[in-house]
DNA sequence: TACTCCATATATCATTTTGATATATCAATC
DNA sequence: GATTGATATATCAAAATGATATATGGAGTA
């Protein structure tokens, strides 16, 4: 690989599955990648010169022929692919969280403590609606989990369900502590 | 503020605590902020530059009088403390993960089985650790919880506690469904 | 005593990423 | 015919990352 870009890696693996233009690449990451991931098109359009560059992936067509609206798409080539699962056998993985909420709260001290219960209900909320949708995606995945392919995504949308409850738990207990009340629940 | 520059904040939030150098600050950052927040020093001593330019720190000492390592301390001023304030009270707060465990599962229908595995198992072994440090934080909290100080600290921990709980039963049950095992778990 | 490590401490740098903005086309609605 | 919003590419300043350079102090040890 021309260097450890992320970005890099993101496109390889979008790609494999369709050719897509950056634009395209985009959607993708806001969509189905948005729970444990995120870029922007100022990292997308450089990296795509930069992979082109190197043979990992090509342009499908200069533009759309005659008609249409100037696009630029593209295919991942083989040694793209191999890129790709050189990096997915890597035993080496970063995960990282910023959390704004929590640097907050840790320092929620200076404050009253209405403000950072203001925080965490604002996070409570972001929360509530992203675990609505990802539990939409899983009762549609449930009919298909046959395929291979869908029990990848499956996972990662299983992954944010999980989590996203943990945090729903950790919220209405955080907030009780902070108003002064005792928390009161069942075990698990 | 000078800018949105978030490493202005926690340097802000460190310092209303008491007086530290970079190095401390970031000896900070990877301890107890580690399990939300991360930092390098690349942006701590800029921003520390930047902090006291604009007169919301300022050095403690230009350094340790006659003996001792040079060292800069540096002190959050009332103009640091006002800002800081602001920023705690503001509504928007920007949560972000980037999890290349999970990006790697997502893209996981490349390569055999086995690598995603190998992948997750990784995963649950460093959370695995970190889970049993937070533990510990945990119980020695719980003795002096009658403190206001120490109440922000203590769900910080707790956030990471349920957190990485929710991690483990993820990486159980998606393990299972890669080797191929169905689902056994106690309703909860 | 001298030697070797390691923690402390500040700083810089190339590369990457972010978040915002600029520009333009196309389709739909009003 | 006008306006809005989605599509589409691209660039930029500012911020963050991860690595590296440099040097001191202390602790252990050969």
């Amino acid at each position: 690989m021309a260097s450890d870009n992320k970005m890099n890696l993101v496109i390889l693996g979008l790609l494999d599955h369709e050719d897509l233009t950056g634009y395209d690449i985009k959607k993708r990451i806001d969509g189905s990648l948005r729970y444990f991931w995120k870029g922007s098109f100022g990292s997308i359009y450089p990296a795509l010169s930069s992979l082109e560059e190197d043979g990992l992936i090509k342009k499908v067509k200069g533009k759309s022929s005659s008609a249409g609206r100037e696009k630029i798409v593209y295919k991942i080539t083989a040694a793209g692919r191999k890129n790709l699962l050189a990096w997915l056998s890597e035993s080496k993985s970063s995960n990282s969280l910023k959390y704004e909420t929590l640097l907050k709260l840790y320092f929620g001290g200076v404050a009253d403590n209405e403000v950072s219960i203001a925080t965490i209900t604002e996070f409570e909320k972001e929360v509530e609606a992203d675990l609505a949708v990802l539990n939409t995606y899983k009762k549609n995945l449930n009919k298909v989990l046959d395929e291979r392919d869908h029990v990848f995504f499956y996972l990662t949308v299983t992954f944010g369900i999980e989590t996203y409850e943990a945090y729903l738990r950790w919220c209405s207990d955080a907030k009780k502590i902070l108003s002064g009340k005792k928390i009161v629940r069942s075990k698990r």
